[in-house]
DNA sequence: GGTTATTGAGACTCCTTTGTCTTAAAATAA
DNA sequence: TTATTTTAAGACAAAGGAGTCTCAATAACC
């Protein structure tokens, strides 16, 4: 698998985070019950997310996450980096030790190319540009349902 | 990680049959020496290989594996699927189940886009297209040292 | 036939990822 | 102050991937 399933998760709740108001705490709990995620390991997910300043967190009543910037200026890539690390840009096909251009495998060529797709992919989208492509058309953030049912309150 | 290591292992093995004469049998102990692979892990593996008939085997003196057909005709996908399955073309980003077109989330169109980049690139690379670059090239199929290694006997 | 070289099959261990649970710490509200 | 709501931290369990080992099956050679 490309991303890791807590990758998966992150990304699953930035989104869902991007799509509120920006000064909002979320509780936790509300993210796990709407996205069908195990609350306490979606809690270590984002702890790690808040560890790398990517969400800010209040304790207590009225407490939970949030987003340190606007989702137009968080594209996927540094949740991604946050969370599996640069593994996936960095390591690669033949995963031969110490890979690099300076003494590389057959498929590097190719697959540098396939890498920078990813890179640029990655890089290039954003929570917001997601969000507002997910309201627009209600895609889908959960198993079923469109993107609409998050916001049933 | 996009490829599992036994997957990876078995696209190197791959490699080096390629890079031999078709109607030779290679013994796995050869290939897990020069490929430092573990043997009896390797073994596993091409018994993946052979049960897709991707090889054939023969066992006892001057028995071994090598490739049922010539290594311009097997493009790495075969091996990918062989070895990992389709997962990597199917399921994707934010891996909902049951993903497709028809109920996509918001990152499918970008998503697409870069599977896509990655199943042209294992579709038509083949086996003998990377060998013919490596022995050019001396380029390395192990941590240390060139091609050309692998052929010392 | 007996020994040796090789793949085949499967049990078994080890490690990482995934997921659960319990307890502590912080903030609020009564 | 005490109870309540929330995140923080970390122990623990379950599952899958990675790797090791043993023994059986097959083929060649003596
Ligand atoms: S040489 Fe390039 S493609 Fe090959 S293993 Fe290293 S980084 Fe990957
Ligand atoms: S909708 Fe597309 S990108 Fe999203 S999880 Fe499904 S297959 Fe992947």
């Amino acid at each position: 698998m490309l991303l890791s399933k807590s990758c998966v998760y992150g990304l699953r709740a930035s989104l869902f985070l991007a799509s509120r108001e920006q000064g909002e705490f979320i509780p936790i709990r509300t993210m796990s019950d709407k996205l069908e995620i195990s609350f306490h390991f979606l809690t270590k997910i984002l702890q790690q997310l808040t560890a790398e300043g990517i969400l800010e967190s209040f304790k207590g009543p009225n407490g939970g996450v949030r987003l340190t910037k606007p989702g137009s200026e968080v594209p996927l890539m540094d949740i991604v980096l946050a969370i599996d690390g640069s593994q996936l840009l960095t390591e690669c096909a033949l995963g031969l030790p110490g890979c690099g251009i300076k003494n590389p495998c057959p498929l590097h060529d190719k697959w540098a190319e396939t890498r920078d797709a990813i890179r640029e992919m990655l890089e290039h989208t954003t929570l917001t540009e997601l969000v507002d492509k997910g309201k627009a058309e209600n895609l889908r953030l959960t198993t079923e349902g469109g993107f609409d049912i998050l916001f049933d309150d």
